[in-house]
RNA sequence: CGCGGGGUGGAGCAGUCAGGUAGCUCGUUGGGCUCAUAACCCAAAGGUCGCAGGUUCAAAUCCUGCCCCCGCAA
């Protein structure tokens, strides 16, 4: 069970290693993008080119479903990111019950955005966690985990794609040492939380500091990414930097642009730090590195960012 | 038929409403200046104005159809 991209290389791994994949559950195809087109979710895309069978139930809380699930008579479920709360007699269905794949090291950063929050944190180090399902909220036994490095101007797309692969083996050894590993408890009073993001959760503060602020360019990817307003029309900041702490200027106010030539696209941030803007986009307009903005833009240092 | 913006030398834009010599900021190439430079000065190359029709003496600009890109909403 699983629904977008960074649940493809768990499923992949499955079979590879010569498990039988009895059914797939994802979620039922929805309008998206321009034009609103029925557009299938990447599991789905994958296990019908593997010739797997496929279920897209609207509801997963009604007898049919369970009855459905029930049929499949599996030795366990697996679940990475299928994108709905399973109840109890789901994870009861199976002999070895439901198996979840985390993008996080449990029990930090609990919920549905673990990747990005790791980011915005500021966290040096993140990983992955296998667990078997209670149900909680990633509140299960810890089966396995596996650890590693946050780049410094690693974004979270990136990072979930590193961890989808991780998760990937993690899970493959999981499954292959089941009836080995010991589950152990999570340490609930060290448990934090990575609620799913939110469009406002996007709108630059500039009153954070730069680091802040540039964690949040990293972390908010691919939604609702960190944007701020220029005239009047969206600005996206896809990629920054911060710079030097001795460069501070305590005396300006947050939003200000103190530079905007060349590729210098500097902002103030909170405590006078400063954000340097690498790559944009504005509404309706494509991404573009920050010495293309400025080539067709009229913006000056003075002007802000965010009114 | 969800709403909207856009396609103009290599890049990002102006020009389109009120048809008439295609412009700006960069980049590229050559030359100059300088101890030196990604800095500065001078010069040059480079554009079927997304595609196809139509209107007109004349179309980037007006009309029709098509292709492609992007934002919003889901």
């Amino acid at each position: 069970m699983g629904t977008p991209q960074a649940a493809v290389p768990s499923l992949k791994k499955i079979l590879e290693n010569g498990h039988q994949v009895v059914g797939v559950w994802t979620q039922p195809d929805r309008p998206a993008g321009r034009g609103n087109r029925l557009t299938p979710p990447p599991v789905k895309e994958f296990a019908l080119v593997e010739g797997l069978e496929v279920f897209q139930p609207q509801k997963i809380k009604t007898v049919e479903s369970l009855e459905l699930f029930r049929s499949h008579r599996a030795d366990v479920a697996v679940v990475v990111a299928y994108g709905r709360i399973l109840p109890q007699t789901f994870l009861e269905a199976f002999p070895e019950g439901a198996i979840n794949v985390h993008f996080s090291i449990l029990p930090k950063y609990r919920g549905a955005a673990p990747v990005n929050w790791a980011i915005v944190r500021g966290e040096r180090e993140t990983g992955v966690t296998t667990m078997k399902m209670d149900a909680g909220l990633d509140t299960g036994d810890i089966l396995l985990q596996s650890q590693t490095p946050i780049a410094e101007d690693e974004n979270a797309v990136e990072l979930m794609e590193r961890l989808s692969v991780l998760g990937a083996d993690l899970l493959a050894k999981t499954l292959a040492e089941l009836d080995e590993i010991e589950p152990v408890a999570q340490d609930h009073e060290k448990a934090t939380l990575a609620p799913i993001l939110k469009k406002e959760d996007g709108l630059i503060n500039w009153g954070l500091t730069a680091f802040e602020i540039n964690n949040r360019v990293r972390g908010f990817q691919p939604f609702p990414k960190s944007f701020s307003v220029f005239e009047g029309q969206k600005l996206t900041v896809w990629r920054s930097s911060v710079e030097k702490e001795k460069d501070r200027v305590p005396d300006k106010k947050p939003g200000e642009i103190i530079s905007a030539t060349g590729d210098s696209l500097l902002v103030v941030c909170g405590d006078g730090s400063i954000l340097k803007i690498l790559e944009l986009q504005i509404e309706g307009k494509r991404r573009m590195a920050t010495r293309d903005f400025l080539n067709g833009v009229k913006i000056k240092a003075g002007d802000f960012l965010g009114v």
